[in-house]
DNA sequence: ACCTGAACACCGTTCAAGT
DNA sequence: ACCTGAACACCGTTCAAGT
């Protein structure tokens, strides 16, 4: 029997995974971009403390020292995936309905790219870079003729636009075979469902072009072409 | 940001609450309904299985062998309250447009009257009650004069708008003190986020009214009136 | 100031039994 | 067929300590 040389093969927990560099101590923000990571791997409900503090290489209870609980977790970890480095100057440039669209694609991009923060954003409270979005939007759209007391509700619709056209995109996105199963059920009420079924409702989605379409017609409402 | 705390002062778990009248059986239907109760009362969080069980006057594990997890109660509940009892009969009524805005307000409605469904709807399986008003909706806009191709998306479209403000409603339905909180709070910033604060993002929010309109520019869009 | 393990109060669900 | 309590494998968080 040979010794175990290198913990290749180790069956133990061995909490003292061979911290070969030894990992940086524990910050906010390393535990935040942990966070993130590990939502985006795991989702939701793939964010557990004990887990977070295995991947940062540290016991479980190190993580209240930097962080009250876990929701305060959640909180920072949506509010950081929401940055936008978008060209916030540009805000005055002739074309405020590119703006406006550049913003709010944007948005819509980066929480697709972490499909846990869009079911998140809206139950949580509003962080610096969401409402740095909203204050950007108003001051886009009151520029362009929106009045001051339509504003609010001008905000809100958008807002209620992107929220909708993104958690259910970020939910419906299944796998192929989950589509194809899905359809075949449906298929198989044809009668019951004749025009879902007509409209291929699970496939052929095109998100992305359904999504633009429908800004589109909001914002021909909301700021009339003159 | 304040932590939600059960203000109910209960003093004690009381197993066995007095069941005067002799609960009646478990069955399928009372667990469902039970469920909804519960929901309604202590949100999603709120849902335990032995909680559940408690309100039925059973043990805990009574409930499953009438239901394989939790999961299956929550999409149960679900599409439970998601029923239409509107006039599926008018969708070919000469006033399309008013069967639209009846269906989808009704739609929201209902969300509203229980709000953990509309957080829960976008990530669960569709149900016959949401299917059948996909359905309802998609022949009236069919009828309107939606061609097939367009149906698809002019549907999702739809739902998108629904949705997003449904949930957001939902989730921002706070107390008096909330809001004003929060709006000092943004007050206080007020040379950071000076068009949030002068549309009063947080305050004066014709949530109903700003929905109609949304949906009214929406459908514009979609069936161009002639 | 920063980190830790033991321990507590949960919660969903399995299992082996009861009627 | 229907219901049950004991028990297991978690999970967030408190606490009393360590450095």
């Amino acid at each position: 029997m040979v010794a175990k040389r290198d913990g290749t093969q180790d069956k133990r927990p061995q909490r003292q995974a061979a911290p070969s560099v030894q990992d940086p101590p524990l910050s906010l923000e390393r535990i935040i971009a942990t966070a993130v990571e590990l939502l985006d791997a795991e989702g939701l409900d793939g964010l557990k403390m004990r887990r977070l503090a295995d991947r940062l290489g540290s016991g479980a209870m190190s993580l209240y020292w930097h962080v009250a609980n876990k929701e305060q977790v959640f909180d920072l970890a949506l509010d950081s995936v929401l940055e936008y480095r978008g060209p916030s100057q540009i805000s005055d440039s002739p074309d405020w309905r590119q703006a406006v669209f550049h913003m709010l694609e944007d948005w819509r991009a980066s929480m697709l790219r972490h499909p846990w923060s869009a079911s998140l954003l809206p139950r949580r409270a509003l962080g610096p870079n969401i409402l740095g979005r909203l204050e950007l939007l108003g001051s886009i759209l009151s520029r362009a003729g929106v009045n001051e007391a339509d504003l609010n509700g001008a905000i809100w619709s958008l807002w209620n636009y992107v929220m909708g056209a993104t958690i259910t995109r970020a939910n419906f996105d299944l796998s192929d075979e989950d589509m194809l199963a899905g359809q075949q059920r449906l298929a198989h009420l044809s009668q019951e469902y004749p025009t879902i079924v007509r409209a291929r409702l699970l496939l052929d989605n095109d998100w992305d072009g359904v999504f633009r379409k429908g800004l589109d017609f909001l914002l021909d409402g909301l700021v009339p072409r003159q």
